[in-house]
DNA sequence: CTTTTACTCAACTAGTTAGTTGAATAGTAG
DNA sequence: CTACTATTCAACTAACTAGTTGAGTAAAAG
């Protein structure tokens, strides 16, 4: 073998190694959360189910892989993605998955068949109809996730204290809801009790990581 | 587990199973040709090197990923891949690992850029010192490839199994690397970990082939 | 100092995957 | 029909990976 092939073949092993990085239902998980903002190992231990021992390895093969950033403040590791080309990675290999892959859409169909129903709104729709003050967006996660950057002007209403908080929404005004990404559910089940309480409410297509990776603006 | 934490599991799995089949060096240069057209098994297998029965087993588990599709034309079975998105995928994915993947980059620099820098001996040079004890020669080829001939009183360490073998190393001696050629990256990357170590090491200029051509003495 | 907390490491099991070899299938030609 | 070709399949080995358990660090608190 030549050695120019040689060299080749090195580069697509290394440029696999990150690949399989991402090759781990667990790890795709712990990225979502990790994309939201930095986040320790524990409370993704505790947001991912799995062992403190399972995620901490499986950080350090990420994070061997070029994909999340380490650091050390005390006694906790903080873990962050490595960059925004991460971000556009993951999306473009959902992209795939989700139309290429059969089962991915048999199982989006099956679970999340309402997921067109609830009409998602594009990220750039939503920028300019909330500059323009025609909307009420609606951030539905927890509150430190919130802290750590959203959408502006957004207001932060975590799922479990929306039903409270219905009476202070304007009512006319359109709510659109987000929280993490086109697999979490959060701001389906938002969009759904707001409907039901009689609000015009729609979803914005894919969360708030996505929002940031597109480079849209931001606030703290 | 809450059954909305179930079904993202689920959806996570089969997103990894789509970032697992590239997670093999073999594909990725399947994938690679196949992106240039639809080609049958047996020219793909020609094109990398891979074994018949290897190439298609690697090409069903990319086909059954959705990332490539075939189609059956007399007694040939052409496979193509699946779409557009599928090449925007590989390229996002290639752009991460140089980016952020240490190991790629610097494969990429090392080898195309600073190649020089990591101060080749001459030949000539090498045997005089090695005659006056002075340096220890290292041959990071494979074993049979060094059993079929080396430079004399050079020790084979392949490459793959150096890190185990660094503490067997004098420590004071200077270390000469080399391996197959001036285009062999094994060395360089020898030179590059035992420079880490803590060695003092370099490369031979060029390798063994030029040795042997240029009339210099062999061992067997 | 000792204890606690957050994380990492090492050793192990069970399941998976790359690659080989040799045989089976299916289309084509004579 | 037989012979030939391109591809796939089945069985196997060797290497690897996910996940567990229990021990080992290292920073902070008492």
């Amino acid at each position: 073998m030549s050695s120019d092939e040689i060299v080749k073949q090195r580069l697509y092993q290394a440029i696999a190694r990150v690949a399989a990085a991402l090759g781990s239902g667990g790890r795709l998980q712990l990225l979502e959360f990790v994309a939201q903002g930095e986040r320790s190992v524990d409370a993704l231990a505790a947001m991912t189910g799995l062992s403190v021992a399972n995620t901490s390895k499986h950080l350090q093969a990420l994070r061997q892989a070029g994909l999340v950033s380490a650091r050390k403040e005390g006694v906790r590791v903080y873990y962050a993605l490595a960059g925004n080309d991460v971000s556009l990675l993951i999306a473009s290999l959902r992209g795939v998955a989700e139309h290429r892959a059969a089962d991915v859409e048999k199982l989006l169909q099956d679970w999340l068949a309402h997921r067109d129903e609830l009409e998602p709104v594009s990220a750039h729709e939503v920028l300019k109809r909330a500059r323009a003050g025609l909307v009420t967006v609606l951030d539905v996660r927890p509150e430190d996730e919130y802290a750590a950057g959203h959408v502006p002007g957004a207001i932060n209403v975590p799922i479990e204290k929306l039903e409270g908080y219905l009476s202070k929404l304007p009512k006319r005004k359109e709510v659109i809801a987000y929280c993490r990404g086109p697999y979490c559910l959060m701001s389906f089940e938002a969009v759904e009790k707001l409907r039901r309480r009689g609000f015009k409410a729609k979803r914005l297509e894919n969360g708030y990581p996505e929002w940031r990776a597109a480079g849209l603006p931001v606030e703290r």
